[in-house]
RNA sequence: GCGAGCGUAGCUCAGUUGGUAGAGCAUCACGUUGCCAACGUGAUUGUCGCCGGUUCGAUUCCGGUCGCUCGCUCCA
């Protein structure tokens, strides 16, 4: 109980931190906001941004077998027909008020009558379908209808012959995107976690069906290792958890959990899909969608590995794991407690990599000289505002792992203070080093 | 979608038994200090979530609505 009352608690500094540094804040939040929407502001675009560019580095740039795609989020409507978006979840429902169950209407004896419980008061039957709906021209009618993409991967299926053409390349290969997705979540929660629009993160790899098993092990193998090596998530924190009821085309799945302030909740997802989705979009396109190999002379359909992750989870992953309390000590006298609030946020992803700090507002201009070099290569952020202390602690607020002093002998010695966010220990570097010295503390 | 709780400054919250509001922190300026939330002086900030009703008068009472949190439900 206790410590689900600590766990509750640090939600909620969480999201009062990302209110008040400006990370995440509620989408049209003058006019009451909208339930499931959440903007991010200058520090939160900054690292939502960095955790796109190492996910996209580490699953596109640095392999010759995964090509990119940016497709639209309205696509043809028979696209989540053939997907079975649109059939499931349309069903009309209608819940009991009395006892809390919810029935779908064609399934009832009597539509006017509880089936649990006998009692009369039900819900109208409505429509349950968590696709967004739009019109594509001017006209709102039925023959217009479109919907905005629940997931990032259908376009990569269907795009699926185009990208294999245009790059010539052969099985095994992946397709991967980053994009908006958009589902009318009955009750969106936990802050970001669950909202109706969202980014995602997604991989398809194509592969020979012989081969699903092996391409699955590995790819479920190459997502954990990025999360230990390049989010440094350790086992305390993130889990396996191993579908045992499958969909029905799946041949296996797997979730990597995360401890989230609420309690573990999925990140990722790397599923075997088998033929399926390329099976149905050949089906309803009328496309032949199959893969010919001109070394055996086979004509198959591809089976398909998918590695799919929430880049909001991810963010909200990260702060979950970084959000600390320090009751370090304090060098200023008078002061009984210092509670620091710090971000131990990995360098690659900190909004702020870089704070340039001159001890004195005299020393403004040869320290805004460095700023402007640093920011070249680095997130760097300039402060002169206030105490050097409080400066220190506004940058461990929002993660920053290095705070470069510029004082005094800064000017003669042509070095500053490096100073550490988590240890707060400080080294003296030259000048002329500090790029060579942050990019391999920083790493990629 | 159902139920419960909540909504007052950027954040955390106090307050008004109905007479349009305060504190701490934060922010800004000047001075001072010069490596871990220092100090002094001064300054900015709210349609008391929104709409309506009752009332001479509503931030306060009532209704609705929007949003947040928790539980149930849902999560293809």
């Amino acid at each position: 109980m206790a410590d689900e009352a600590t766990n509750a608690d640090l939600m909620s500094k969480i999201v009062s931190l990302c209110k008040r540094r400006g990370f995440i804040f509620p989408s049209s939040e003058i006019y009451g906001g909208i339930n499931g929407f959440w903007d991010y502001g200058p520090y939160g675009v900054r690292m939502k941004r960095a955790i796109e560019k190492l996910w996209w580095h580490e699953m596109v740039e640095t392999r010759d077998n995964v090509e990119g795609l940016d497709s639209t989020i309205i696509c043809h409507p028979t696209v989540w027909k053939a997907s079975g978006h649109l059939d499931q979840f349309s069903d009309l429902m209608t819940d009991c008020r009395d006892c809390k169950s919810r029935f779908r209407v064609d399934q009832m004896p009597d539509p006017t009558t509880c089936t649990n419980c006998g009692g009369k008061n039900l819900t109208e039957p409505r429509e349950f379908n968590l696709m967004m709906k739009t019109f594509v021209g001017p006209v709102f009618d039925d023959e217009h209808m479109a919907y905005l993409r629940a997931e990032t991967c259908q376009p990569i299926f269907v795009d699926f012959n185009s990208v294999r053409v245009a790059t010539r390349q052969k099985l095994p290969f992946g397709i991967a995107q980053v994009g908006k997705a958009f589902r009318n979540e009955i009750n969106p929660r936990n802050f970001t976690f669950r909202s109706r629009e969202f980014t995602q993160m997604e991989m398809e790899f194509f592969c020979r069906g012989a081969e699903g098993m092996q391409w699955f092990e590995y790819w479920k193998e190459q997502r954990i290792n990025f999360y230990r090596k390049k989010l440094g998530f350790t086992d305390d924190f993130f889990r396996i958890y191993v579908h045992e009821k499958l969909a029905h085309y799946a041949k296996a799945a797997i979730d990597i959990e995360v401890k989230f302030p609420f309690g573990w909740g999925e990140l990722e997802g790397v599923h075997h899909r088998g033929e399926w989705d390329l099976s149905q979009h050949g089906k309803y396109s009328g496309q032949d969608l199959q893969y010919f190999d001109h070394d055996t002379g086979e004509r198959f359909m591809p089976t398909v590995i998918e590695t799919s992750v929430g880049l909001d989870r991810m963010f909200l992953a990260l702060l979950s794991r970084a959000y600390d309390e320090d009751t370090a000590d304090t060098c200023k006298e008078g002061q009984d407690q210092d509670v620091r609030v710090v971000l131990r946020l990995p360098a690659t992803v900190a909004p702020v990599q870089v704070a340039v700090l001159p001890l004195s507002k005299k020393l403004n201009e040869h320290a805004m000289n460095l700023y402007n070099k640093l920011n070249n290569y680095f997130r760097s952020e300039y402060d002169v505002t206030g105490s050097i202390g409080k400066r220190y602690r506004r940058q461990d607020e929002i993660g920053t792992p290095f705070c470069l002093t510029f004082d005094f002998e800064s000017e003669t010695d042509n070095a500053v203070t490096v100073r550490e966010r988590d240890s707060m220990k400080q080294e003296r570097v030259a000048i002329p080093e500090l790029r060579d010295y942050l990019e391999e503390k920083i790493g990629f």
